[in-house]
DNA sequence: ATAATGAATTTTGTATGCAAATTCAAATCC
DNA sequence: GGATTTGAATTTGCATACAAAATTCATTAT
């Protein structure tokens, strides 16, 4: 029954946590900006001391910079953080990859052939912006399919430090073919449950994706 | 001139942040445990603003357990986090330990063999306490030696989940032999700079310690 | 004696207050 | 005119205050 479960009583600064997290990894606020704590409690309503909270929180997760006596700024993003980041996506989306075709249900799998057959619809139409968040739903499902929330929290914790940059980046026509035709062969080693291949071909396409972003 | 350094005013949260985690991380508060909020704050001499900022970061690093108006807990560690963290400690070392090869000083690695013959000796005398503070050292001197911040971070954040584990789980005088043994091995491969035989054997390495802390 | 009730106490979550540091700009000097 | 200084206005960091929730404990009823 519903009306037995526990009430969540969200806390204030969890809310403003994931809020923040939102604002940042969707790209509304540019990296280097400076966050002033009077003018976002005021727009949200809330008094410093759950914004400052979820500041240092989120300056944990390495989305927003604190400097002593100066406060938070957004987090820039630098090449070299990239090629921090992009080896780790790499070894943590493989490992996922390898546990999912082991553990995935056959119906996740056929939600995981919906979700490609739409990403394919929006490549065809050429909507980039859609494409985009159903290719982030994709990855997102292969990593619940390990069924490891350790794994799934360290993976969302660094790939929203990059989704910023990879809103930005514009792939060229090719790219983008090449992006999906991987998307569909990974689909293939999964429904085939072969993990080592899954594992490998998630490692190139990340490894092709972070070749896409550099500058 | 050390004089004209600026001067490292270290925010009361950051430090109230690493004196937590050291107690947590050490197992001087067993897991479970009700941290309460004003005890901790005549301890440390500091108001409760800094201490509770510090347990959010720690909630987000997974060392403690926060709960809606029932305050903070230091978290549980159960089979099924080790059985979490493992793997993604084994691929996140193996990343680590391929890209030291390629990138430590031999200057390091030099500074790696007199660790491994320190830890050799804590070993041949005995002495568990000092064997595992020598054998957490290599381990984080491999992850220093990879010069990716964000991969030493991530591991540094999913390691102390799991120390105390680490801590408590006493080896056989077998198992303590293999360890070294693996050890000596590892370090055979980072003195011959291969970095796949190294990454294997790390990946081996932490695959048999989770075993003995199994049961 | 045990369980249930509810008032007193403690603890938690958020807001506010205050001192120190920083920022910004007008005023000063070269 | 441009650099430098100085002081008011913000802004930050920490402490404290207060309301809501949870816990404790004595009291009552079964």
């Amino acid at each position: 029954m519903e009306s037995l479960q526990p009430i969540k009583r969200a806390s204030l600064h969890g809310t403003v946590v994931e809020r923040l997290r939102d604002l940042i990894t969707e790209g509304h606020v540019p990296p280097g900006e400076k966050i002033n704590e009077k003018a976002l409690c005021e727009a949200y309503g809330v008094s410093r001391t759950p914004l400052r909270e979820a500041l240092k929180v989120l300056a944990s997760e390495g989305l927003v910079t604190l400097t002593p006596n100066r406060g938070a700024t957004v987090a820039e993003i630098t090449e070299r953080d990239l090629d921090e980041v992009f080896p780790i996506l790499m070894a943590l989306e493989g490992l996922a990859g390898e546990a999912a075709c082991a553990r995935m249900s056959d119906a996740a799998i056929r939600q995981l052939r919906v979700l490609q057959d739409e990403m394919e619809g929006h490549y065809e139409a050429g909507d980039r912006a859609a494409y985009f968040q159903t290719n982030q739903a994709i990855h997102e499902a292969i990593l619940e399919g390990c069924e490891n929330q350790t794994l799934i929290a360290t993976h969302r914790a660094l790939a929203g430090r990059v989704r910023r940059a990879r809103y930005l980046a514009n792939m060229s026509p090719a790219r983008w073919k090449q992006a999906v035709e991987e998307h569909a062969a990974i689909l293939w080693a999964i429904e085939a449950r072969d993990g080592a291949r899954t594992a490998q071909l998630l490692r190139e396409h990340l490894s092709n994706k972070r070749e896409t972003l550099r500058g």
